[in-house]
DNA sequence: CCATCTAAAATGTATGGACAATTGAAGTCT
DNA sequence: AGACTTCAATTGTCCATACATTTTAGATGG
């Protein structure tokens, strides 16, 4: 049930490094780097080498404790190592199972609200222009990644900067029918729909897809938006999935080229990246 | 230095909820969600409600174990609870500092290497069409966010899928003098090209922007992308960062808005989003 | 006044023990 | 065969204790 190795398996962590001076309790193995650090290292390299292959479990901690002669408390802190590396997963009964061989994520994209992944400065407000219930037809089914016939309430507006200032965007909201009377509730104000359909009906917001497309302004949006017709624009698309992975809002706005554009930034590692050094 | 709260401060965790069966040791607080956690949440509202206000120290370790009347042990287990969310930072020898009162992402995206930001299919290809060493002028300079005046070693190709398929994009990628040399070694591969320069200056990546605009296709570009001239097209501008946060490479693209979209996607929570539950 | 030493405070590392809760498989009974 | 019980394995939670390492502030001394 563990893979491989049995007895021929690994051999304790040994690091004959500098001499401690104090002289601590009694052994305790002294070295700058901690045990529990030389521990997870050794299990990593293990995981690696293959000695643990994904989807096997390793060894229980009472096997790891006799193997490299620490107590659980330490052979725990190794093995959350590897947990918070994504690495492995452990669970109560079972075991520590093996996930994968590589740290999850390299580069992290990191929102702290949704709202971030818009960016539109805080004074811009939205103007309703109209809603209404429709049919997805073909060409918009397409767009909403929806079934040909789906019903929506489709609210559009207008984003402005400050009350009578320069339009961002077009906004066409897409809701399910079910929560369509968020439109009446939207009065002029800032708030981004999805956050307000998040409060009323109590929906979670599980997932956020964003697509982002070239195209020109039709007749209609470029007076609007007062730019040329047929000038070019960034149209952004946002897919929000709630529970269950349903989708209940697509926001598609239109924005002038001339004056937008998305930004995002990776950055590497994750978190503090200052937890683990382990190689590289 | 501990913020506010003295002794007027806050009271032990008391969650009278069933008795357990089995009888421990001595007291232990039997309920059905861990001492841990309850210290933690207990500080996570401290933290929220203000008690403990960003940029403070929270009680040390040892106050703790007073207030709350627990372990050592369980103490830190809380602590580390604010610090896997990132609310907090522990600093050996100087405390636990108070990071944020929201629990920092919401919204992840995380991919493992720098090409999944492209999502090119792998059969695509990078004709090299011209490299040469330029100035940056007033325009340019705006576009890299460099100094008019600085020098850039521009290569310039298309991306195209197979060797005489479909083309994707126009590709102009800008490189320091330094990495200009790179220019030679890309012969018609696949491999992007800052992964080259990774390789072989042994640079690494550390942080990478992404700047979507839309705007229109140049006559020479669209002929080349063989599409009508004028017509709009989606462009993306990738700013990679080395070591010291030096921007060493920028590339631009160019695709033809008819058969390119951008798509990215986010998720809540991080990670397993299955270690705390607390709350939402 | 500045440098240096010292000590206190804080978190980090480590060992020991005990009991709880979950899982899965083996065994038992109908 | 199927439902149920029992039990061993395994991780989770908690306690008590000790020493190590780092940081900061205060005392000391030139």
């Amino acid at each position: 049930m563990y893979g491989q190795l049995k007895s021929g398996g690994f051999r304790p962590v040994m690091q004959a490094d500098q001499a401690k001076k104090g002289g601590g309790k009694d052994s305790q193995a002294g070295s700058r780097i901690p045990l529990y650090r030389q521990i997870s290292d050794n299990l990593l390299a293990g995981i690696r080498e293959g000695k643990f292959p994904v989807g096997t479990f390793l060894p229980g901690e009472l096997d790891l404790i006799d193997r490299f002669e620490a107590s659980r408390h330490t052979i725990r802190e190794a093995l959350r190592v590897l947990e918070d590396m994504g690495l492995v997963k452990r669970q109560r009964g079972r075991g520590t199972l093996v996930l994968s061989t590589e740290a999850s994520p390299a580069f992290v994209q990191m929102v702290r609200s949704p709202s971030e992944l818009f960016s539109y400065p805080d004074s811009s407000l939205f103007r309703l222009l109209s809603d209404d219930r429709i049919e997805a037809d073909k060409a918009l089914a397409r767009e909403l990644g929806c079934q040909a016939g789906d019903e929506w309430v489709r609210i559009s507006g207008l984003r402005t900067l400050g009350p009578e200032g320069l339009p961002i965007c077009w906004a066409d909201v897409y809701v399910i029918p079910e929560y369509g009377s968020i439109a009446q509730r939207l009065g002029g104000g800032s708030r981004p729909v999805y956050e307000m359909i998040a409060e009323t009906f109590k929906e979670s917001i599980e997932n956020i897809t964003i697509r982002l497309t070239a195209g020109v302004l039709s007749e209609q949006k470029a007076e609007v938006l007062g730019v040329e017709a047929g000038s070019p624009s960034l149209s952004v698309s946002r897919f929000y999935q709630g529970r269950g992975g349903r989708i209940f809002e697509v926001s598609i706005s239109e924005h002038p080229a001339s004056n937008f554009s998305y930004t995002f930034e990776f950055t590497r590692g994750w978190q503090t990246a200052d937890h683990w050094s382990w190689s590289n």
